[in-house]
DNA sequence: GCCAACGTTGGC
DNA sequence: GCCAACGTTGGC
């Protein structure tokens, strides 16, 4: 099994969202590292951790699991979406996402500036400068390590 | 709202 | 294939 995080702007999509609907489409990823890693690394039943990105307080609020391979994402044959490529066919589509679905709230926001500030994850990816990247993998060791927080 | 850090686009 | 211009992300 592998481990993820998903970035998500809490006013467009948040956890209590994700709650709600139980299993959702992750649409909108029109990065293609991100794409890829939803293409080629994903498996039913991975970890991923849900983040809250351009808000008061960024970090991560839930958990959330992987619930299909990777498909097709709808967004980018329709014209009135703002996710729309023109440049994508249904016979070459340019995009794809998985299906994510909603398995708890964290206790507590674990922020970024917590997560900073620990030496334990200096190497981790979100925490680097400049990291845009919306769907990375997360280490297992850094995520046991992550979800020990969650008590404290 | 600002701006640093990227990623993408397109002219050459 | 280079690189300047432009667009986006996302913390602050």
């Amino acid at each position: 099994m592998k481990y993820w995080l998903m970035k998500s702007e809490p006013d467009a999509f948040s956890i209590d969202d994700l709650e709600r609907n139980g299993i959702e489409p992750w649409d909108g990823v029109r990065n293609y590292q991100a794409r890829n890693f939803m293409r080629d690394g994903m498996k039913v039943g991975d970890k991923i951790f849900f983040y809250h990105s351009n808000c008061d307080v960024p970090g991560i609020v839930g958990i959330a699991s992987v619930a299909s391979l990777a498909y097709p994402d709808e967004s980018q044959f329709n014209p009135k979406s703002k996710y729309y490529d023109e440049k994508a066919t249904r016979e070459e589509p340019r995009w794809v996402h998985v299906d994510v679905k909603f398995e708890r709230k964290l206790k507590r926001t674990i922020s970024l500036e917590e997560l900073k500030n620990l030496d334990e994850l200096a190497d981790m990816a979100l925490v680097r400068k400049g990291n845009r990247l919306s769907v990375m993998p997360v280490a297992k060791g850094d995520w046991d390590f992550i979800l020990s927080l969650e008590k404290k």
